[in-house]
DNA sequence: GAAAAAAATGGAATAAATTGGAATACTTTG
DNA sequence: CAAAGTATTCCAATTTATTCCATTTTTTTC
């Protein structure tokens, strides 16, 4: 199974609209003839885009698995957090998809500007382009961290 | 099964009604061609949303699953508040709802000042700007801790 | 209980924003 | 260097938001 990989520098029209890089629309094209996906907000400040089958997965399990009564503000909390960080969209035909003001501001996505879109593995990620350089290299000293616990025989 | 998600900057007018985003309306048009839905007062100060059908669901949970003896003065508080703080409605053929004056009042919710929609999974809730600045800090930091704390391996 | 006033409701008209798509320019590839 | 593919810009068509007004319903007053 191909994975959503590489990462390239694209721009917001003015209108807040982001052409997908046509090998990763290839990638969504071919999971969904339609091009059904879900934008979600990352708690790392970007936005993540999955087609709704991969979308649909993780939904139901918070919906169905439910520990927690209906009518409880625990549960409430849960499905407002879900529900407001998370949008069905299609891609358009054009290979374009609009993201929600709110979601703009939320990823400090700027209409008109740049920004990167990078392969998630499962999915696609949108990133402020500076956000983007710092996740790099927190990536950077993640995996060197880890490395160097490893070669003292740490865990 | 779509969910009821993303977020809009809304208004009431001065008669006290809100106009549902084209998405949110269709969203609930789908489950209830007619319209019919259930206005909710939340405890954590806003107003909930939900077709009749999925208010049922909740409704019967909270009248079934007695936790405490129906002839109490507990429950029975439970059951009026659920009377009183809750309002069968229909959706107009323009989209709009009308809130009535006491639950705008709950709520916070002015005559005319903008207001926040949000999906929230099973429905959909209207927030008084303020407070859901507030409640999105609550639900921000509630994540941030969770994912911190499953970085550091802790459970 | 009737008339007047107020409020609520439904709906239309206009203005604004969004969307889809085409045309052009640019880049890559063979 | 030509052809194909891709990015960018711009425009037309549609959709959506806003404002306003007419009609109906409710409340108040005499």
């Amino acid at each position: 199974m191909p994975h959503f990989c590489g990462f390239e520098h694209c721009k917001l029209d003015a209108n807040g609209r982001i052409k997908l890089p046509p090998e990763m629309l290839k990638e969504f094209l071919d999971r969904e003839p339609e091009g059904e996906v879900v934008l979600r907000c990352l708690p790392e400040g970007a936005l993540g885009l999955y087609t709704q089958k991969a979308y649909e997965i993780m939904l139901s399990e918070l919906v169905n698995e439910a520990k927690t009564p209906l009518n409880s503000l625990a549960r409430r909390r849960e499905l407002r957090y879900e529900g407001a960080w998370s949008f069905r969209c299609k891609i358009s035909p054009q290979g374009r998809i609009t993201l929600p003001a709110g979601f703009r501001k939320f990823a400090a996505l700027e209409l008109g500007e740049p920004c990167i879109v990078t392969g998630s593995t499962t999915g696609v990620e949108f990133w402020n382009c500076d956000r983007w350089q710092k996740e790099l290299e927190n990536m950077q000293s993640f995996y060197l961290d880890a490395g160097e616990r490893e070669m003292r025989g740490e865990k």
